[in-house]
DNA sequence: TCTCAATTGTTACCATGATAACAATTGCTA
DNA sequence: TAGCAATTGTTATCATGGTAACAATTGAGA
């Protein structure tokens, strides 16, 4: 049994680590399945277009949690890879809705058992009330960061 | 009181977030505190450096959790802003050794306290033993992960 | 000793994270 | 209604995350 003091973990390089984890699985996954063509950030975006289609893109990013910037350039490798489209909405001309393909929905269809396997391996050996707990401190600690920071993502 | 479903959780979404909270919380206070030429990253390089002096690149990304090339990226460019200096190692002429430079300190000592500030506010009305818990379900999550996929960091 | 695998750092390449600045559009408000 | 701020998407730029391939070096074993 060892024993940690908290004034010893660097708890942003923790989590950074466990990031840093899931992405290596989830490439490894990629690979292993011959989804050489889409990446797991691109998939994420797929992902959320299946639960929910002709978001547009801001919302995508508010989702995602990621910059306009970035859900541009991936929506331009998505569509231009076939996977989505862009529609402009006439009720507003500012905004583009984006739809998940056939071909999309496909990949989409392919890749969600993949993740539902990482969602199952993940907890492994963890009650249902440590994954919660978990989740709430998690979402204690980055409250407490944006906060204290002043940051809306 | 909101009641959550432990199936309904995107855990590696929760991860990304809160990583991103302490991206923006980091790049923020760098800009207030007028720490223009050099990054988040970078400090975090030269934190370990003032913990132990003289790490091979090598040693350095296994600590951070980086790849080789990235880390040949950043000490580049904190070599060329004057920040660390890289020395041979004739036991092994494979490593290169590196070292903070005067500037390089001065840098560190004016960034700790800053980090120090995001370690006190991001455990705000949590307890020692909450901090604890966190730390230890999440790398019981990066243990899980890490297994299923065959990861080694 | 010779050979070959492993280690270390590097380079090249692509995708993502993040900021600043821009045009087009919308909507508030004076 | 005229003007101006906010929103949306885009482009450009730099830094980071990650893979593949490479040269130099080391080390272990035949």
């Amino acid at each position: 049994m060892k024993k940690i003091n908290s004034t010893d973990i660097d708890l942003g390089l923790e989590i950074a680590l466990t990031v840093s984890a899931y992405r290596a699985a989830g490439q490894k996954t990629l690979k292993i399945h011959g989804l050489q063509d889409i990446t797991r950030e691109q998939i994420g975006i797929l992902l959320i277009l299946s639960l929910k289609d002709g978001l547009y893109q801001t919302q995508i990013a508010n989702i995602l949690g990621k910059d306009r910037p970035n859900i541009t350039r991936m929506i331009d490798i998505l569509e231009t890879k076939g996977f989505i489209k862009r529609e402009k909405d006439d009720s507003n001309r500012r905004i583009l809705k984006v739809y998940l393909t056939s071909k999309g929905k496909e990949k989409v269809d392919f890749a969600k058992p993949l993740k539902e396997r990482m969602s199952v391996a993940q907890y492994k050996g963890m009650s249902d009330e440590e994954i919660l707990t978990l989740v709430s401190l998690l979402r204690k600690v980055r409250k407490n960061i944006e906060e204290e920071y002043d940051i809306n993502l």
